[in-house]
DNA sequence: CATGAATGAGTTTTCATTCAT
DNA sequence: GATGAATGAAAACTCATTCAT
């Protein structure tokens, strides 16, 4: 059955965001997935195999939505907006992807890595492109397009998963109002 | 001998940050230190004993780090600029602590925990009094000054840390421009 | 399966009888189980609430014993050999007892000390209380009934227990006819 | 100095016969010594060897006491008194040497063990001799010698050592007095 | 000499993986 | 198939012994 996986897979996932690679026992899984801990041995060879379906499914994931996203029209702006906030729309998932990232460098296969690697460089690289040409039309300031790319897309992360650990989540149109103030025009008067 | 504690506690802080706390093996630790095994148990009760310490001490470090530059003169912009920047500075160790702090959640004491949400607390309430009167003096545009502390805190430690784990550091003086062109000027035209 | 815990217990006590607890390795008892370590783990939490099971189980069954042959009827002396006897017929098992209680004092819980002492004085008040009634008879001779309560009991023992350490065991009835002659008649013409 | 090594023997004695030989730690030792840890090892090769030297001290004490005694003059049950009791005479020590001669078996050179065995065969074997003359003489009455000494040597025991552990410690006079009552007149009227 | 900090072999304990039911 | 009891390799921890001071 494949619900049967997916039950095991979320359950892995929301005790590797808890509590690490490591720190998660298949027991633990098996307890969350309400089945038998040799069941879960059924869909997935280890422990390590389990981690890099995770990982190959949330890259997956969230390559389909950034392309998708990313073909969308609209102004320069409305694009940068659509793209940055699709992919990073799987809140909780990219926050597993985060957390996991760093034990992935321990532990993933190099192929999970890559994959890791390349999808946030996409993403980043594609907002560049929109940013240089932004830059040459002159719609916004002079300013290197691959660090404020990069500190674009982490804003929207800020916006999105830091903020709402602490605090009520913000809606989507707050977000992009506040991206726009404080990346767009400054809070400098 | 203190110094061999010190060791102990860098061959730990260095595991730990490339690990994990569960990632990393007393073994391993033993060896980055070059003690035997045992030597670390005379300094340390438990490997989580070892854990609280180092946050207990980056805590402490971070917490000094931040009162004494907290009183520095200076325009309101400065005054942010040296509070955030000072508490940050410490790349590494707040990347680490960063790190722990989420398995932390599951294995450090409450105090630890409390220690580490309060001096976060600390920097961004900080900041955000400065904030309010600058809102009040009409030195920057209305804003809600608990987001924008918030924001201003992870877009020092984005170009601080994040940005540095692919590519060449910025220097202090990038750092500080890049903020006054994203935060205060804004990047539209 | 119950079967595999009384193994373990067994294992256990057996290897306790002869190196003691902190003579006995985890692995030893495995071994003697013919179980793996682990499975040790999975019906006691540590060796030491292996200890406690132990102790807790020998004084239920000596208990239920002393309390089961305390009521016999018959005459004062058949009383008295039948209560003093009964509780010393675990022969092995009073031996660890025995062996244990030293340790135990050191390790078991508080509870397990109060039981021990509690079923020794047990005994032996319930035979000082017939002796005493025997003296007010005058079916004895005037004696102290706590001494030579407590000097019966380690008779049986002395006969049941040491005596076969070195010689062939002794069957009930000629350790009776000894009880008979030394504590009762005395050797003297 | 020879004042050192009394005193490290000392210390072990007492820490053994309340923890066991395996229950002490070498530190235990050093500290109710006070000696360093390092300066035991300037007395004693090892810890075993510790314990050897023990054992035989013992040994050889006790022996010195027994034959001293033996050749005593008097009635016989004088002299059956004054073997068995000057043996047992050294109260702490023989409760020690008790406590380690089960450890012993595990732990000792064969040489402390046969010595062992010799020494407590030694005391049994000369009452036995005299009980065999007593019965050939009439002046007790017939009576297996070989457990009857056996029985005499541990009641002896039971009233110097067992007894004195949950109660004020009786005087050489009631010893001798509960002896002659229990095993001589017997408590039957 | 005397020491106790340092060590690693040997213990206890955990947990990913297997396999009989 | 599904299970979870059983396992042993690997991790945490202890302690007899050594050796630099």
């Amino acid at each position: 059955m494949d619900q049967r996986r997916e039950n095991i897979l979320d359950a892995a996932k929301k005790s590797f965001a808890l509590f690490g690679y490591k720190g998660t026992t298949v027991d633990q899984i098996a307890k969350i997935a309400s089945v038998g801990k040799g069941t879960l041995y059924l869909y997935f060879e280890t422990k390590e195999d389990l981690l890099n379906e995770i990982v190959k499914s949330l890259i997956a994931e969230m390559r389909k939505l950034a392309d998708a996203s990313i073909s969308k029209g609209g102004t320069i702006m409305e694009k940068l907006h659509s793209a940055t906030y699709s992919i990073l729309v799987y809140r909780k998932e990219h926050e597993l992807l985060l957390k996991l990232s760093q034990e992935v460098a321990q532990f993933g296969t190099p192929a999970s890595q890559h994959a890791l690697r390349e999808i946030e460089e996409g993403v980043i690289g594609y907002i560049k492109q929109h940013l240089e040409i932004a830059v040459a039309n002159g719609s916004i300031k002079p300013c290197d397009p691959e660090i404020t790319a990069f500190v674009l897309v982490r804003m929207y992360l800020v916006l999105l998963v830091d903020w709402e650990r602490k605090h009520p989540p913000l809606t989507n149109e707050q977000i992009s109002d506040l991206i726009q103030l404080y990346m767009m025009d400054g809070i400098a008067l």
